[in-house]
DNA sequence: TATTGTTATACTCTATAACTATA
DNA sequence: TATAGTTATAGAGTATAACAATA
């Protein structure tokens, strides 16, 4: 029995967990946390109310993830400039370099992956694959839209 | 800036997750009991450490998710006809039908983000996907052994 | 009155360890 | 003595709801 694109494609998203799982296995990283900093370091400091946003996830969520960045000493909780009901999140220094390498790892594994590719296919795969996150994101997207739809039409 | 592939097959996996979790939005169903289901479809009615060792999760996880499937009507236990010590776990017959209508939507979707794709290169994003697949699980396998080689050498 | 974050509470998934019944 | 499953306990991630401080 042949395999289905699809499961190949779920089963490339679960090794990648499963390795990063390892990867930060006795750091107290985790796979929400580690999300956390990485939109961190594309979005800098941020409030935990833009965190949740970006993250999306409750703000009661963010709360709970901080607390434990500020443990393991990844982030560090400063007041907001001008809003005094607001709490600026960043990266410490050693989070920021720690984000950075890992950036760095994920471009090169990314490149591994590609070599793994015969040459005349990778301009194949590279568009096939567009095409496929874009077309499942579309169906996902409706169908999230049309699931609210409903929600909205039997609360009235 | 261009988005790397691996970014894009990661897209994918959570794309397809955040569906499923809204199909079986109400049901009951999460995606490890969904994954519990879907393995018992395939290998059918099998004791709780069977299950326990295909899922790659703790016997007593399985405990929990068993109970959980079986209040919603999904499974059924019943004693091991030879071992009194073990339990047989199988579907109710409207999660057998569940589970049969769920595998064949998963078909068409297969079929659906094919058609995405340009036809003259799905020969080349077969091939590409399943080279990708099959080198990301050799890389990560050869990481978890080489880290629980560290590990036994640490124990010594 | 609206917004930001936190406390309170609860549920799922996950793990380890101790225990019971059985092999 | 080893195995199958459960109870006990714990921790992470997630959610909603109520509340305090501030805007």
């Amino acid at each position: 029995m042949e395999t289905l694109l699809l499961d190949r494609l779920l089963q490339i998203g679960e090794l990648f967990q499963r390795d990063m799982a390892r990867a930060f296995d006795g750091t107290g990283l985790t796979t929400a946390r580690v999300h956390l900093l990485w939109v961190l370091q594309h979005a800098g400091p941020s409030t935990q109310r833009d965190l949740a946003r970006m993250c999306e996830v409750t703000p009661r969520n963010i709360t709970g993830l901080v607390d434990g960045l500020e443990e393991s000493g990844h982030v560090r909780r400063t007041p907001h400039p001008t809003d005094r009901r607001s709490v600026i999140v960043e990266l410490t220094d050693t989070a920021a370099q720690t984000m950075e390498r890992m950036q760095q790892e994920h471009t090169e594994l990314n490149d591994t992956l590609l070599a793994a590719v015969a040459p005349e296919d990778r301009a194949a795969v590279e568009r096939g694959i567009a095409a496929i996150a874009s077309h499942l994101e579309k169906l996902v997207v409706d169908a999230l839209t049309e699931a609210a739809a409903t929600e909205e039409q039997a609360a009235s």
